[in-house]
DNA sequence: TATGAATGAGCCTTCATTCAT
DNA sequence: CATGAATGAAGGCTCATTCAT
């Protein structure tokens, strides 16, 4: 009734591609993870919205289109990595020895942590969006590893006092990275980590 | 050389409102350390300044006579709390057993860490404010437990190819409270570790 | 001569998915304008457009081809409403006694205005817009009013030094729903200000 | 943490008065107060923000700390209004006779709500913030008019089956200015209703 | 020195409007 | 013709920071 837009807003950018070919929503949405992805990594959950439309090349609109709250991007940028993560146990179980086939996929999900710094804060903020989603994540990575645990215990070679989520925490905390830590140190600290899981006396 | 050094005790007051005359800035500096430190483990370390002002009971305005910048007053309140723990070293070091001394300092440091959560996230931040803090904040504490450490070594119960530092900044990796985290995980995650630290092999 | 004018009733549809077909654009706008009068009523003048299209079943595209600004589709609203009413005033002065016949007019009338709530003061915003609307729309109704006021008129049951517009203006406002208002209140009011209005004296 | 805004904003307007004087936080109030009237009359209340404020010559957050919601500003403007209301009754019934100062009153309360246009659909928005307060304010009016009210009927210039709440309702709906409306079309309607009112036949 | 009112930049979010399909 | 995804301007609101008192 009031709102007196100026027409149109014209082109935004006389070089880009030939932008708005209604590139079957599903796009934008690609584009719009990938991009929360990278913003994420750099600037934390808090990053502007604006920097994330940015990256991926759309209107702020549309990403409160697909994801309505912030929650919601952050939920399925997670979602995402946890999916390739589980695919990746899968065909790790089926390949090298027990503990090979352990520490390659701790090596991957370590990879992924990495990356999430911001995320993990996120999700403990006590905002009820993100009620029990920790442990859902969670609790889809547990059959992954525990696979994998299960083999190295029956070979001897990890302790079973302890649970495949406990393990999963403690890997995820030993892989955040560190300011000055010199390279390699997460891992390292996790080979620490796992002598200790080995010590079955 | 007759004039009192203290300044001026009797000061006149008798027209304006009976104002907190002179009350030693330092009880506001004071105030809002304590303040902030309270805040930041409710809230984070982005807690409006309001909500620390009304805490320590102050205006903004002193919290910025005081703290001119944010990272000032996390700076302060890590500070305050490393001084703590350095000293609690030095007490135990002179007291139980290599293992027992070593065991105790780091649930002491455990416990420290355990409510700083976001703090350390801040520090990674990017900011400039806090280049090199960290390092700068970790180094207090690696003379604290080098020394513990040492001794356990010698006493063939540690590894030496590990540096306090490094044992420092896992145990505070471990240290951060998990949502879903059972009572004693971090104490249980840490003993694995440390179990890990004694495979000398 | 001997093409069939209606427009190809039965259209190739073979391929296409089972879209709706020359569904007659005025199905889309009679629902548009069904919806804006149920949205009006429900959430005022400003209700968002998607609230209207939800409600009728078709896309904002449709909106804006049937009524490019909300102004016309106010107007349109408005004006299949005002229609109604011309028409009960065409059956009911053929009817009953000059006085009966007016009040049971005025209780149409009444009814009509009270459900238009909003739709008044959008008229009123200064929007060029709507720049003579109410004038024009009043106009269609004033007619309808004078017979009757005449007919009043001539028995000795109405003063003639108002005009039927000033009436229904009168009345219009007297009709609008009030909060704490008890049942029955407007038309209380407005015999009131009829009992006025038969002072000829 | 992250807010990185400019140092200083510098001074908005070379011109204007020397800005700021920490002019007793009362003067904002009242100077916004005065600034939503005017802007709440011109547009209506849904008017920007910035609008306002501009009027006031303070800035938004100004806005924001004394009256934290629209609602607050709504009430206050109404408030005061009616509070000048009540005072013009208590002066005019100890003044003229009975019908003159009923007359009179209604000619000042007819004043205030012909200003109040889009404030009184504000009211009945549904907003829980406005939950009782269109009765909490009329039954501020409710004494004032009474009395005259009581005066005129013990004069037996007034029917004694209406009470003043809905005399009030009715002659704040006859004075809603009308678009068309020609000059003293408010006072006219309101005569004539008034005439319906001393029916006491 | 302390206070807290004022400021305004910046971010979030909604929604009118366009336009590719 | 209809659809609904995309866009981006507009406005709400918060909160860091300054500065008059």
């Amino acid at each position: 009734m009031s709102r007196s837009t100026t027409p149109a807003a014209g082109a935004p950018d006389g070089a880009g591609p030939p932008r708005r070919q209604r590139s079957d929503a599903k796009r934008s949405a690609a584009a719009l993870l990938d991009a929360a992805k990278t913003a994420f990594a750099q600037s934390g959950v808090d990053v502007p919205a604006k920097q994330i439309t940015d990256l991926a090349g759309v209107g702020v609109g549309t990403l409160y289109r697909h994801y309505p709250r912030r929650s919601d991007l952050i939920v399925a940028v997670l979602q995402h990595e946890i999916d390739e993560c589980v695919t990746a146990a899968d065909e790790l179980s089926s390949g090298a020895g027990p503990r090979a086939a352990l520490v390659a996929w701790i090596g991957r999900f370590t990879e992924f942590v990495g990356t999430k710094q911001g995320l993990a804060s996120a999700l403990h903020s006590g905002d009820p969006a993100y009620e029990g989603l920790p442990d859902q994540l969670l609790e889809q990575l547990v059959p992954a590893l525990q696979g994998l645990l299960d083999r190295a215990a029956a070979a001897g070679e990890a302790r079973d006092d302890v649970s495949a989520r406990e393990v999963l925490t403690a890997i995820a905390l030993l892989s955040q990275p560190v300011p000055g830590g010199a390279d390699g140190f997460s891992e390292r600290m996790i080979a620490i980590f796992l002598d200790g899981l080995s010590v079955t006396g």
